[in-house]
DNA sequence: CATATACGGTACTCACCAGTTTCGGATATT
DNA sequence: AATATCCGAAACTGGTGAGTACCGTATATG
């Protein structure tokens, strides 16, 4: 009897576009919210996770995320598409005068540990890139390309400055410690720690530039 | 955990434990069920596969596939086990006498073809991955190990030969061009063709082993 | 203050699927 | 031939989870 659910009435003549009213979506949580998806994503891989661990994560109710976001993809997709924290701040990005010392100093334990996150992040999402090709261009925006970026823009310094050729092949090579990390992480579940990194940065790239050991 | 045949089980009437009677097991459509299973694993991933697909593609009853295997991990576990037709022939492989010949030699289309089906069939089970550890083993040892074998066997081959220094990073190089295949599929939804092996094999590999281009 | 909506929470529907059971028919052993 | 087991097919069970509906409450708008 008592129908409270009756939006075709009271219409505003002012049909412009969208006359709200009464309370406002309280958008300050979104990131709250993507961010526990974000969590609950990376533990249980996108089958395992449900709506509802996340709205338990974040303290938040089921409808709440369905008023948001029309489906559990939604959501994942959004979540992939904003974890912007990631984004290496360019300016703040080391300059020490050779290659190896740039790559060098790019492993930090925070590094790494983010490093980590990501790639289990990728590991949740990885069945849903077949179903969802769009997918597969957010999670390269926000995972693959920012990392590989940095690596390429420290390869063109150091062809600026003659260190290495010109020939190099930037753009594959840029690749090979993401390729190695997640595989390393996804596929032989070892860890990706400081001693591995340097060996892809001693054992492969700075060979295959042609860049000898410093120390002799 | 079965045997991958017993065509010829000349088990004495005598037997310890179960003297068995009545119509045996025809062992001889296992093949024909585990293919069917890798089929449905790489199009749908492990998630989206469900028995009943896989008992369809075999034309086989459900009933069937639970009296041998125990449960659908049981039966995905052992399908990838026994991807036993991709072992590379040790006898048959390229020795051309050069590093860079033996591994040209090993980009055939039916070679590119079996890998990408190898990658559906990992991207498939990456989600398990997590959760069962001996899961990981098992793929290691029938998807990632016999290739990387391959490629550690050229290298070896090449420093008894005196091409390559023996310093070289064997284990680390060897895994490059299957991670990086796998991170070009799985990741990047682009094709793993000739012209992207030849970029590894002559913008990575090579110089990083130090061979120069032979053409000049 | 009145209203319309968002909120956290809970209960519900509906579909899907792992695993089991049952059935009629086929097949190998004795 | 009799029997025990297998086979493919299909019906059934039980649990789970996406998505929806509703409740009492909170809060912004007018």
């Amino acid at each position: 009897m008592t129908q409270i659910d009756a939006p075709d009435i009271t219409v505003p003549a002012t049909t412009d576009t969208a006359p709200k009213l009464g309370r406002k979506r309280d958008h300050t949580r979104d990131p709250e919210i993507l961010d526990a998806a974000l969590e609950v994503l990376a533990e249980t891989g996108y089958d395992g996770m449900t709506i509802d661990m996340v709205a338990a994560r974040a303290k938040a109710g089921k409808a709440t995320l369905y008023r948001r976001w029309s489906s559990k993809a939604d959501l994942v997709i959004d979540a992939v598409a904003c974890m912007k924290q990631s984004h290496f701040d360019l300016e703040a990005l080391p300059d020490t005068g050779t290659l190896r010392g740039d790559m060098v100093a790019m492993i930090k334990p925070h590094s790494i540990e983010e490093g980590e996150r990501k790639l289990q992040i990728m590991a949740g999402v990885m069945s849903m890139l077949s179903r969802d090709p769009g997918l597969a261009d957010v999670v390269n925006a926000a995972i693959v390309e920012p990392r590989a970026s940095v690596n390429r823009m420290f390869m063109q310094r150091a062809v600026a400055r003659g260190e290495i050729s010109a020939d190099a092949d930037i753009e594959t090579l840029a690749m090979i410690t993401s390729s190695m990390a997640a595989y390393r992480t996804l596929v032989l579940k070892k860890p990706v720690d400081k001693e591995f990194l340097l060996s892809i940065i001693d054992g492969v790239l700075m060979p295959a530039l042609g860049i000898r050991p410093t120390a002799g």
